[in-house]
DNA sequence: ACATTAAGTGATT
DNA sequence: AATCACTTAATGT
């Protein structure tokens, strides 16, 4: 684990952070499409993204989910950032994407690094930062952008998580995570194939205007 | 061969 | 952009 830290975060922590995220952080290894975090959880430990890349969803009262954003390595959760330390649920539920590598820190130690490392406190702003910035950005995707857009933002998001250019996905999967119907996504992916920026097969799509 | 699931399409609101 | 109704195609048993 600690070759992992340094590979991953060395860069800007300081060799005693690290040493100390070494002494009291758990390594972990997650599956795919594992629920990291559930509406209305409470959180008590903090993430640090080493690898592969998390989804994080909104959910309606009628179960309907609505993607906010994905995060990739290098980050943390800000939602766990801000219940932490307001002490509040989860208003998010986070999936993995891909198989995920992450090191899970305890709320305690996050705060008390907080004022004892720069670095750490540097990092923690960033990623509120990174968060909100992204944020903003779904709001206007969702509120400004049309569903063709949003969808093609969508598709190119995942290729790039998932460092691949083909997508393994249903169209109904695609409808759920953007909070419509299959059938308006059958008839944008098509049109999409059309203007030639992806392909089409049957559970995966390939990207190709990238 | 049959059932199931994914995807494509026209028409309507 | 959503919904319905129906078709077609791919896949599993």
């Amino acid at each position: 684990m600690l070759e992992e830290l340094k590979q991953h975060y060395g860069y800007m922590f300081e060799d005693e952070l690290i040493q100390e995220i070494n002494n009291v952080g758990t390594y972990k290894e997650i599956p795919e499409g594992f629920k990291l975090i559930e509406i209305g959880q409470y959180i008590k430990s903090m993430p640090l993204l080493v690898s592969g890349a998390i989804k994080i969803l909104r959910e309606d009262k009628d179960g309907d989910e609505l993607i906010l954003y994905f995060i990739e390595q290098g980050d943390t959760c800000a939602m766990t950032l801000s219940c932490c330390l307001g002490n509040s649920k989860s208003e998010i539920r986070a999936v993995t994407e891909t198989d995920t590598k992450l090191i899970m820190v305890p709320v305690a130690k996050m705060e008390e690094w907080l004022s004892k490392y720069k670095t750490w406190q540097q990092f923690v702003l960033q990623s509120y930062h990174n968060r909100m910035s992204e944020l903003l950005e779904a709001i206007d995707t969702i509120a400004f952008l049309k569903m063709d857009k949003r969808l093609f933002k969508y598709l190119k998001d995942k290729a790039m998580v998932n460092h691949s250019d083909v997508i393994y996905v249903t169209h109904q999967q695609i409808a759920s995570d953007l909070h419509t119907s299959r059938v308006v996504i059958s008839r944008l992916l098509k049109t999409l194939e059309i203007d030639g920026k992806i392909e089409l097969n049957r559970n995966n799509i390939k990207i190709l205007d990238l």
